[in-house]
DNA sequence: TTTTATTACGCAACCGATTGCGTAATAAAT
DNA sequence: ATTTATTACGCAATCGGTTGCGTAATAAAA
């Protein structure tokens, strides 16, 4: 193969000298076209390429951006990750994407990998069981920027980028009730996770608006995993008042519960109303097809990689802690159709 | 923040030399366990990190793998996606993620950036169109390790992770057949793409070893996407002999079909038995339930992963174009349940 | 034409490791 | 006590760019 070429053969074969080169190949004001122009020709003919090795070095930054995911083979995390890529892409940066599998000691480990390698900046959407944050102060320190993503958490000078949950709940349920539904139960995931919580939060605030008593019961606690919906069926059917509400935190899991559900011989809308979150496209293929809350993920992966980029290039004077919420928006389907 | 510190401060405070303290950190043969543990316990406790930029230019590699796939929100690539991670991360090396969006020219560029940015060997499930290979050559001609995941092409020294797609299409067509269907119709995708095509050729191998004719007419080349259902659907109603077999070479648009076919009427399995491919989750979730053929994504990740480490430490000797092919297994389910 | 501003480059240090080669110090052999 | 092997390090070049500072060359001003 041809020997790689670097600015020191341009240099030589030019007459300059390397500084001109590197100058000269970046645009810099303090060279006179007519050389730009000669470097520019000569190491096209040559076949040069920058070595990204010694700029990083001699730069301090990577052009790379890390991720951490709680899991890649999930569509909604997917679909933000396209997202990010994207726009990462076409502002010249790399993505190193990494995955926590839900553990937050994963997820230590990742951060620290990735601040090693030296990304300029980290998106993270945290882990299931995540309570403890030191694994990022690395990050804050050395003001390298740091955005969450849907499971978020408050560090000073972090961006979030989110939906409101709260409200989503709160809508989610509204709806149930306005349907006529009395016994609700809202089957969520680990309330460590904003997400989880905040639906939570505004399922309590629907009942309380429409004077129907909140208690634990109306609650459970789930890993929103297949493995869950046995004890989740065994929970509904051990209610004393028959559940016609069910609000569930993720599309996929509502899915196998309404398989499990007409197993069991239940009707649905009409013995039992459902509704999901994230809307899946899985949510409108199932049958009955699932009401759930748009959960716009691609945006989201626009949204953060360009407030990464933006912060990168400064055009974004730090503020502390900026937080971006995206609409999401209430999809009525027929497991709440009368 | 504290001063980055490098072998130079530990050797100073020391009082050896930076290849003392580079030799003893690389657990170099030729310095004392002494002196070793000297620098060891020196560099915890000053909060040494070595700088991979430092290391990667003098190494000339990046500890990098990079990978392109056609799109991230798709479940079985991001599943596959998941098990290279898996393998890569436990190596110690990271991994580049960029997608193609299904474009011969965006996975053009993306090999380029990936290229400089020195990834230490590339992954690639080839785009729905790609038809020139001109973009691996630069890898090819520097011996970077390239391995092809599923969409595949052939490609001297290049490995290759698959199923038998040709087989498990003949499977697939096959079980339609035993269960009486004479009218079939395969739905693919491009058939530029092997994947697409292997299974078009077993499904004419199973229709022509049980005396079917196979004409143009029993198959339909579509993307694959949502916005094909109707011209599936009318296709469908339009062929003189109604068709009663359908073998789909996706289960996503599968799924959609099924939704279509049922708003027309028609009833799975008795009018028409569907089998689709790749066994999404969500072939489990539809109504009735999808026949597939299970794609082992997560093992192909893991295999992928595998391979590219076992080619970057030389512990596999460069064979010329080794093959994994994997297994497939043909489950049956409601849509093609008698 | 001489002086002063500008412009266009060159020099060399620097980024932080890695590594071939040479040698002082210590141990083993004679 | 010498000579020969070993062991343990140090020196300095190298990887390929970037960049502050200084200056020769050219242009503008006096």
């Amino acid at each position: 193969m041809s020997k790689k070429i670097t600015i020191y053969d341009l240099a030589k074969t030019l007459g300059v000298s390397a500084g001109t080169v590197s100058r000269s190949l970046n645009d810099h004001p303090s060279i006179s076209m007519k050389t730009k122009e000669r470097v520019i020709s000569m190491a096209n003919e040559l076949g040069y390429k920058t070595n990204k090795f010694a700029v990083n070095l001699s730069k301090q930054k990577s052009n790379t951006i890390g991720v951490i995911v709680p899991k890649l083979n999930s569509i909604f995390m997917s679909t933000v990750l396209a997202g990010i890529e994207k726009i990462a892409n076409e502002a010249g940066y790399n993505l190193i994407i990494s995955q926590s599998l839900e553990s937050m000691e994963k997820e230590k480990i990742n951060a620290k990998t990735l601040y090693d390698s030296g990304v300029d900046a980290l998106l993270v959407s945290l882990a299931y069981d995540t309570s403890n944050f030191d694994h990022f102060a690395h990050y804050i320190r050395n003001k390298i920027p740091l955005i969450f993503i849907d499971r978020v958490h408050n560090l000073p000078n972090c961006s979030t980028i989110i939906i409101n949950n709260r409200l989503a709940g709160f809508e989610a349920t509204e709806h149930l009730i306005s349907l006529g539904c009395k016994n609700l139960l809202y089957v969520g995931g680990n309330i460590k996770r904003n997400v989880y919580l905040d639906r939570l939060e505004g399922f309590k605030d629907a009942m309380e608006k429409h004077q129907l008593d909140f208690d634990q019961t109306h609650f459970l606690e789930t890993d929103l995993s297949p493995d869950d919906v046995d004890s989740v069926i065994n929970y509904i059917k051990s209610m004393k008042n028959a559940v016609d509400g069910l609000f569930v935190s993720s599309d996929n899991f509502a899915a196998h519960i309404i398989k499990a559900l007409k197993r069991e011989n239940y009707k649905i809308p009409q013995d039992i109303k459902i509704v999901g979150f994230n809307n899946d496209p899985i949510s409108d293929l199932v049958t009955p097809t699932l009401t759930t809350v748009n959960y716009p993920g691609y945006e989201m992966g626009i949204l953060a990689g360009q407030s990464v980029i933006s912060q990168l290039n400064g055009s974004i004077n730090l503020q502390p802690a900026n937080s971006i919420t995206l609409r999401h928006k209430l999809i009525k389907r027929e497991s709440t159709f009368n």
